[in-house]
Formats: C-alpha cells, sequence, structure tokens
DNA sequence: GTCTATATACAGATAGAC
DNA sequence: GTCTATCTGTATATAGAC
C-alpha cells in the first residue's frame, strides 16, 4: 500500500474522530494535520478544502453504517434486528456521553449551515430510519412502520442528546430498557414474515 | 428605562437569535453587533467576554423557560399539562425546521466543550425533565415518573433533531400524534391527584 | 457611555523549494 | 509527493478619543 493512500487514511480518520470530538467547525486542520502526524501543508495535497475533508469522513460514516446494518442483517428475524440496534446503542457510552452521537451531532451542526455538507450528513439520518422502517415492514406493520421507524429513530437521537447532555451513561441504559419493552409488547405474537394473518395483528397491536 | 439597558437587552434578544440560528461558535460578535445595532466596540461595554453574551442569553432562555412552564401549568390536570407540551411543540416548526431546537442545540454544541456555558446550557433540559417528572408523580407514577419523564424528553429532542435534519415540520407533527397516544393509553383511568388508588393504577398501566 | 481604529491570534489556504 | 514559510481573511478583544 502506497504512502497516499496511507496518508489520506490517516487523515480521514483523524478527522473523524476529532469532528465528533470537536465539531466540524471547531476542529482546524491544524488538529487534523497534527493528530495523523502529517504536516499541515502537506493536508491540501489530499484535499482542496476543509470541506472536502468532511466529505470524506461522512463518505467512511455512510462506510460504517452499510457495515452496521449488514451485521444487525445477521439476526434472523426483524425483530431481533431492531432489538440488536437498540442494544448496540448501549456501547461506547462513555464516548457518547462525553461526545454525544456522531451522526446526531453532525447532523445538527451542519443542518444550520445548509450545503452539501449538510444533505450528506442527513443522508446517514435517513439510511438508519429506512433500515428500521424496512424491519417494520417486515414484521407486518404496513402503513404504520414509517412512523414507528420515526419513533425509534427519534429516541434513539433523544437519548443520546441527554446522556450527553448530562454526561451519563445511565440514562441510555435505562432508556433502553423502554425502548426494548416497548418493541417487545408492540410485536408479541407478531412473526418475522409477511402474511394477511400477522399484518392483522400487527395492524391491531400498533 | 435608560438606553444602557436597551442596548443590553437588544444585544441578548440579537445574540439569542443568532445563536440559534447559526450556533453558538459560528456566531460572531460582528454578526451580535450588527444584528442588534449596536458598534462592534461598544458591545464590550455591556460584555467583557462573547461567553459573557452566551451566559446572558441562556439565562434568558431559562426565564422563558419558567414562564412557559407557568404556562402549562394553567392547565388543571397533569395530564393537560404534559398534553399542553406536545401541543406547544408542533408550534414554530418552520423555525424548528430550519434551525432546530434552539435548546438542544446548545446542549449539543456546547457539552462538547465542556466549561460554565455548558452546564448551564444542560440546567434548562434540566428543568425541562424535572417538569415533566413532577407531571407524572402528580398523576401518581411514582418511581416510574422519572422514566416516563426520560422518554417524553428523548422523544421530543430526537423529533426536533429529525426535523431539523430533514427540514419538515411535517415529521414533527406526525410524532405529536404519537406522542399524545402514547400519554393517552398510559393515563386512561388516571385521576389528575395522586391518592392511593390512582397509584396503583398508574403503576398497573406504566 | 459611545464609537473608531487597531492590536493580537489563529483560521483556511497557497507558493514554491526539495 | 513532501514540507516550510507565508499570504490573507477574520475572529476576539483592547486602546483611547470623544
Amino acid at each position: 500500500m502506497p504512502r497516499k493512500t496511507d496518508k489520506r487514511v490517516r487523515l480521514i480518520e483523524a478527522a473523524k474522530v476529532l469532528i465528533h470530538q470537536k465539531g466540524f467547525n471547531q476542529t482546524t486542520l491544524a488538529d487534523i494535520a497534527q493528530e495523523a502526524d502529517v504536516p499541515l501543508g502537506n493536508v491540501y495535497y489530499y484535499f482542496k478544502t476543509k470541506e472536502a475533508i468532511g466529505e470524506a469522513v461522512i463518505e467512511k460514516r455512510a462506510v460504517e453504517f452499510t457495515e452496521f446494518f449488514s451485521k444487525l442483517d445477521e439476526n434472523s428475524d426483524p425483530r431481533a434486528r431492531l432489538m440488536s440496534l437498540i442494544q448496540f446503542g448501549t456501547e461506547d457510552l462513555e464516548l457518547t456521553a462525553r461526545y454525544g452521537c456522531s451522526v446526531g451531532g453532525l447532523c445538527q451542526e451542519l443542518g444550520k449551515q445548509g450545503g452539501s455538507l449538510a444533505d450528506q450528513a442527513a443522508k446517514l439520518l435517513h439510511d438508519l430510519l429506512m433500515w428500521c422502517e424496512t424491519q417494520f415492514r417486515s414484521l407486518g406493520f404496513g402503513d404504520k412502520s414509517a412512523d414507528l421507524a420515526l419513533n425509534m429513530v427519534s429516541n434513539i437521537q433523544g437519548i443520546f442528546l441527554l446522556t450527553h447532555t448530562f454526561k451519563d451513561p445511565k440514562l441510555a441504559i435505562r432508556q433502553a430498557k423502554v425502548l426494548q419493552e416497548w418493541l417487545e409488547k408492540l410485536t408479541t405474537g407478531v412473526r418475522g414474515t409477511t402474511t394477511s394473518t400477522t399484518k392483522q395483528v400487527a395492524a391491531e397491536v400498533a
């Protein structure tokens, strides 16, 4: 592997971490260069602008999201997949308490500024939303699926914000329990395949 | 009222709006001075530092929060108060879609930086959380009240973030309906006063 | 109390030697 | 491809006349 790729990767990784920790605007190119052990002036050989680095970081996040969904999809039924999603939300809580959700934080910050970076960040949350909706649809919730997905992602993002605000991982633990119970009650008697019968059951429960 | 107070008030109001729109770090003193129609150099007569302006803005938000709670408390029973809170979340949604939640945004941004400003911003969300918990406690939910409050505030903050991220007020409308239905089912058969009977009912429902 | 001019620091970005 | 030195703009903050 040529050093070119190596440095590029290092810069993206450094930027990814620092942007999560300090936010995009508060992260300087000097910060990134230092963290990646690359001289400041050399950064511009790999990225024309700071925005280009932001773009690369979000693309990296998108790849990680895809891998994450693949992992979740290994669960045999959609209900277990959604449960896994909630479970993963209780990992790395020290990081979440310190710096909040890496994706939610980007959407919040960049959303105010508009532009293509904001759109790219929003797509990450959109993908998560769509993934959840797919699971609910597979469980037979039909037209209710979008609302259920919205409720779930909303809940997750909200508890991340509170966990960060109060610097208290226990909040996320508590809410994860609540969310899992909600999902359990919601899917009681519902199978993972979409048939006319399960659709009726799901519609009734919802 | 002396002009001194007038300019101070104008600066705080301008800062409040701009910080909501652009975030604290992205709002410059020049921005604030211009918006308040005060010469840049004069700003420092009223506030020693930019942080001092941030402090004043958060204090203003705290006052508005208190007034807001007073308004909500005008409802006769706690259930109606919580319903009102959800209802208020569906007002000014164009603003929320454009700039997100003014308080949530501050907590997110300042939380990463730490310091006293972050603590002050966090206190705003804490007050909201405590207010909600008080309502649930009045409804007889006892020890479940903290979790219910957490769930509610978490949900509200989450949907604000999504509304902002996707620039779509309809999302907040949809989720408000879901939240209200949740609250309705939760409090079915529960009265607004705390007696041993209602406590049992509430505990059972929760 | 008010306001212009400016000091100081640091950000993103570039030039050009190697 | 790499890296030092630096340009340019802009931010917070100050000095000091009025």
